[in-house]
DNA sequence: GATCCTATACTCGGATAGGCTATGTCCGAGTCACCAGGG
DNA sequence: CCCTGGTGACTCGGACATAGCCTATCCGAGTATAGGATC
């Protein structure tokens, strides 16, 4: 999995606290990460239409919708890709046994099973919003730094 | 992840159903894929101990335990790694707001939904075994081409 | 004092290089089976 | 007929190139703001 889906959750989180939009050069001075890759993912979640760009001055990113609307997933596949991990090349059909098209009504069992788990996997991103993952860092963290946070982002 | 996942699975149903050694190049040419690749997918499931070569004629690869006690997951891992595939690089401790080491007693939450889903795909492929697997492909496969595999095994 | 215009500085967006892992390939060391010769 | 030694071919295992993707970077197009001049 790509790198930077952790960044771009680090950035929704932060995002949901700031009411006012904030450049791509603040979050990456925040979170001490590379400003031009950090650009990046920033417009890949804008691809996605999760996040929304103001230009000019006092410019930057904004959420689309509340956080309690973006699950984990929506980060993780505007990010990542939705395509599967797993790829069926259909080994089946090649070689000397290789069973004909119209036999092959079934999908490939392995296929089925991986499919399964990915599904599984992403289920349990989908059940995790972004506002869950704000809760909890606000629960972990002290009230101090979060302040300190919130004037950072201002300043 | 990796391509050979797919290749070792469906040699592992193969060799569940060979009771004799089987050489790669047979299992590469009965799947018509590289021989000299699929040598090294069947080499890192040697390492993982999940199968057993023989050297010199009439040799080959043997499974070392019956189907029904490995897992997809088995194979997975064995060619893919066991590592998860999201990597916490701890973004709290970064930046001009790092949180001291000292106050991150509890584990990042973005981390910890990702180790979730992640044991989520975990489990979905422990549930599953290779008998499993190769019952279901004796349930949809001809029965014709089940025998003519035997006897290609056998050539 | 209010309004309009201009210049400025700041923003994002896409096009552009480098590094690393996954992919694909090759040849050498080791081993078992077979066969010929001898007892 | 049985045993033994040698030969041969076949096997795996690890070391070696290549390609595609992830990482990282830069500069240009566009825009909201701030300030100043004008009415």
């Amino acid at each position: 999995m790509s790198g930077g889906v952790e960044w771009g959750l680090h950035c929704c989180v932060v995002l949901s606290g700031a009411g006012e939009p904030v450049p791509a050069a603040k979050l990456a001075e925040l979170h001490d990460v590379s400003p031009s890759y950090l650009a990046k993912q920033l417009q890949l979640l804008s691809r996605a239409g999760l996040v929304r760009s103001t230009l000019g001055q006092s410019g930057g990113y904004v959420l689309t919708r509340p956080a309690s609307e973006i699950t984990v997933l929506d980060v993780v596949e505007a990010i990542d890709g939705a395509v599967p991990a797993f790829r069926c090349t259909e080994v089946r059909q090649r070689g000397p046994l290789a069973t004909p098209v119209e036999e092959c009504t079934t999908p490939c069992p392995i296929a089925r099973v991986m499919d399964s788990a990915d599904n599984a996997w992403r289920q349990s991103l989908r059940a995790v919003t972004v506002a869950d993952l704000v809760s909890e860092v606000g629960r972990t963290t002290p009230a101090e730094t979060l302040s300190l946070a919130r004037a950072f982002l201002r300043s």
